[in-house]
Formats: C-alpha cells, sequence, structure tokens
DNA sequence: TCTTAAATATGATTTAAATCATATTTTAGA
DNA sequence: TCTAAAATATGATTTAAATCATATTTAAGA
C-alpha cells in the first residue's frame, strides 16, 4: 500500500525537519547515516523530492538539503504522493480492479473506512507536527 | 500491505464459495478464467490454500477444488495469512522497523488505528458471509 | 577564474514478487 | 490394470521495486 520508497522519504523528512533549516543544511551522506538508509538511494528521493519542491536544497559548497519553513507546513500524504504517485493510496485496499462505493468488491466495506481514515489523517498531518512529537519524546526515530 | 496473489486466493476462495460444494468440485481452468486470473498462477495459490487445509480438493477425473461446510466458515485472514505470512498485517502499516505502542514510530499513531479495525474485521467475517452478501447483490465478483 | 564540494540527471544492477512451465502423483472409469 | 484427467511439486522466467554507480552541473571560496 505504500512503498518501502515512501517510507525512507518520510523519515528523510522528518529528519531534515528536527536538524535543518535554512542556515543549517545538510548534505545526504549527513543523512543517509542516522536514518540507516543507503546513500545513493536516499539521494534519488531526496532529489525527487527537491525537484517537486516538497524539501528544499542547494548545490555546491556549504549546500545541502533542507526544510524551509513552507516546506515544513506540507503533510504526509504529500510525500507519499510524489514518490508512490496518487493512484496507490486511492485504491481500494482489497480490490485489484476499480471498486468504489458505487460498485463494491466483496471486501470493499470491510477495508474502506480504514483506509479513507488514514489518508485522511495522513493528509492532515504535517511534516512540523510529526517533528513536534519527535522533540517532545512522544515517538522516536527512527521510524 | 497485502499482496495481489493474497488477492487473487480471496478472489478464488470466494468463487469457490459461491459455485463449489462436496459434490461439485470445480477444476483449476474454470476457475482462473471467470476470475481473470492466469491458470498457472492461480493453480500454485490454490495448491498453497489446500495444503494448509483451507480449501479442499481430490486429484484425479472429476476432481477439483471446492469449500467443504468447514472450509466456508473460515475467515478472510486466514487466508492473508497463508498467502502472505503472518508478519505482514501485524506489521506497523508505515513503520520500517519494529514499532508499537509502547516505542512508537512518529507515525505509529497516525496508521496504527486502520490498521487494527481492518485486522479486526478481516478476522471477523467468514468466507460464508462474503458470499452471501454477492448472492444478496450487496457487493460483486470479480473483486 | 580555478578548484572543490555539493546536488542533479541518468542509467545500470540486484532482488523479490509475480508469472509461467512441466514432470510427477493420484484417482475415476473402462 | 490401463488410460486419461485432474491436482501436486518443483523450479524457471519475467517484471517491477529497490538499490547502486557515475558523469554532469552548480556554487562557494581562494
Amino acid at each position: 500500500m505504500i512503498s518501502n520508497s515512501s517510507k525512507y522519504a518520510i523519515k528523510a523528512v522528518l529528519f531534515l525537519a528536527i536538524h535543518s533549516d535554512e542556515e543549517h543544511k545538510i548534505m545526504v551522506k549527513d543523512i543517509s547515516e542516522p536514518i540507516n538508509v543507503p546513500q545513493a538511494y536516499i539521494a534519488k528521493l531526496l532529489q525527487e523530492l527537491a525537484k517537486q519542491k516538497l524539501i528544499s536544497s542547494t548545490r555546491g559548497p556549504k549546500g545541502g538539503f533542507y526544510l524551509s519553513e513552507e516546506d515544513k507546513k506540507r503533510n504526509v500524504m504529500d510525500i507519499v504522493n510524489v514518490i508512490d504517485g496518487e493512484k496507490r493510496l486511492n485504491a481500494c485496499l482489497l480490490s485489484l480492479e476499480r471498486c468504489n462505493s458505487d460498485n463494491p468488491c466483496p471486501i470493499h466495506h470491510l477495508a474502506n473506512q480504514s483506509r479513507v481514515v488514514l489518508m485522511k489523517k495522513l493528509k492532515k498531518t504535517t511534516i512540523n507536527e510529526l517533528a513536534l512529537d519527535v522533540k517532545k519524546g512522544k515517538s522516536k526515530l527512527p521510524l
């Protein structure tokens, strides 16, 4: 339902939310190690997130990735949408073909509520909120 | 979260629930076609389900797959557990590593409720109930 | 303006899931 | 007891996701 790539991306963005800002950029190798994701792999994901303007970056010496204040207001769903594409979470969790409330597959009503609830939460929760939770000790990195 | 293989398996078992019993066995090719899953593929899945006693089968002429009355009392979760293994749905939907209520990942509380609700429903819903829904027109095959 | 340190673009390789193929075993019926 | 029709066992191939590699571009600082 949600790929490892997306999970890695969330992890990395959260790390940036906690440790970076315009004045404190972080380069890939200093992100990949603490979040325990291979450097070349997370680099590719971060590049995609930067291209889609979900995170910020500058090249060259003293460069790196960081989250602007705007970036921190993004929600978790935005990240999943960029990495996995929009379809992934919109599909019925159990159905293979198109399936919706009007034309439900036999397990549609079993799975649909869970999916809708989850999606709403992912949309409503910002990176900033998650980072605050971690700072307050309510939850812990790494995911 | 739930593999295509499991979805195919659910589809096939539901088809058997609707169309088979001890006196009416169905062979793979007559299952694979209406549910629209490649014969060799669904055969392998059905064989695994039969080995794990979730469905019934007999070899030879007049043989085929079918659901006994006992088989029909199985729940959807049983199928997923056989095909995907137990771990799959027990894992936090978003976390990569071990993560639970005592040691939550930053998005644990976002995802966990949905997962628990879904699992409970899958466990509580029997194949028979799903088949009845289809017969009553509440839902439709194929999934 | 040259060098170096960073991200970026692009594509190759590996791995696991999905799919396909086939020889073997079992059983009904002639 | 022989034949044919079915599942079963086993493994090969394909495909998509995950992972790795590297040449190019950009920007800071000397």
